[in-house]
DNA sequence: TACACTGATGTCAGCGACTGCCATCGCACT
DNA sequence: AGTGCGATGGCAGTCGCTGACATCAGTGTA
């Protein structure tokens, strides 16, 4: 059936364009919920319903990664160690933002430029380490050693993906996960 | 001199009683900033003069943590290792979370409940971490391994601060920072 | 003594984020 | 025709936060 639709579709995806070109024209502060609405052809008050905030509109996406990446970690046999498993699941999610790299330099230049965006970030990979190390546990690793294990995960995407947008998305993604997993090994296994 | 002064001293100390007690009280949301300036005997206008949000009122004590950390790493020998460098430091803080440990119980417990607050907490710990790094390329540590470093140190500061709040307050802070390092360099030394 | 100056505070108006409540109105189903 | 649903709009109100200006005790100075 070929209906015409009271509204035009995609209301959603039509709220986080809008909102990340103001971000990018004018700053996050500087634009106001109420342009954004405009820009989409909606109401203050429909962007309410699909973000909880001005800042969720840039982080919508995160639930599917943490998805994935817990996904991506079930399937790793449970003799691998820990570290490894996550290091494999990370490689796994290298393929997305390779795919969608102008849209992430862009957000990710708006999110360098506001302390606020970073604040939300930060909890989104926190959410990210809480849902690792719980699949870690269910793998059998114990509780602090998943705990550790699903924080230092964490610490080597933030870190490799940092340089990768610094790169301008021109190294590759999974190799710079390898890198840093394999310096976080060298530089934790010496001293004492 | 004795003088008696235009208004009560220690405003800053007050608003921050005020803020805590009430958070803990009613909850941080259901808090208005009107009610803990009149709490604290000021108005709403001091409060900001004092704090930038609402939120900062239970994290102005962060940029003491760092200015700590970061001279107690200063005087480690550039010898150590830096992942070791990052251990004694943080050691060196330890003693102040115990001389405050109701307060500290306190604070976590209102910080646990609000996803705002744990954002804020989350900014303070990179912002933490950034200067750990920042000290750890002072020694010569490279920028890549001084990241690493700093990130997984802040991971460790983090797991093993939630261990002892949980333990309420009775377990060696400093023994648990030096278990989850012990640990940390055994799950990343295992595998390929 | 008089007077200007400072610094911590108060008052007030106003903006923007966010929420609750109710209205609208195509569409589907009966 | 009637009834309910779902996506949206409108509106009023609260609260966080800011800028501009007023207040006034104490301090220094002519």
């Amino acid at each position: 059936m070929f209906m015409v639709s009271r509204w035009e579709p995609n209301a959603r995806e039509r709220l986080v364009e809008a909102a990340l070109a103001l971000y990018v024209e004018h700053g996050f502060e500087q634009t106001t919920v109420v342009e954004i609405a405009k820009r989409a052809g909606l109401a203050e008050r429909t962007f309410f319903r699909y973000f909880t905030d001005k800042r969720e509109v840039l982080f919508s996406g995160a639930e599917l990664l943490e998805e994935l990446l817990v996904e991506a970690l079930r399937t790793v046999p449970d003799s691998v160690a820990p570290i490894d498993a996550v290091a494999r699941a990370l490689n796994t999610s290298a393929r997305i933002f390779e795919e969608r790299r102008d849209f992430a330099i862009r957000r990710q230049s708006v999110i360098a430029a506001n302390r606020e965006l970073q604040e939300r970030e930060l909890i989104k990979l926190a959410s990210l380490s809480s849902a690792l190390a719980k699949g870690l546990r269910a793998r059998g690793t114990d509780e602090l050693a998943a705990d550790l294990v699903a924080n230092a995960g964490i610490a080597v995407f933030k870190i490799a993906f940092e340089r990768w947008i610094a790169s301008g998305g021109t190294d590759d993604l999974a190799h710079l996960f390898d890198k840093c997993f394999a310096e976080l090994k060298v530089v934790t296994g010496e001293g004492d």
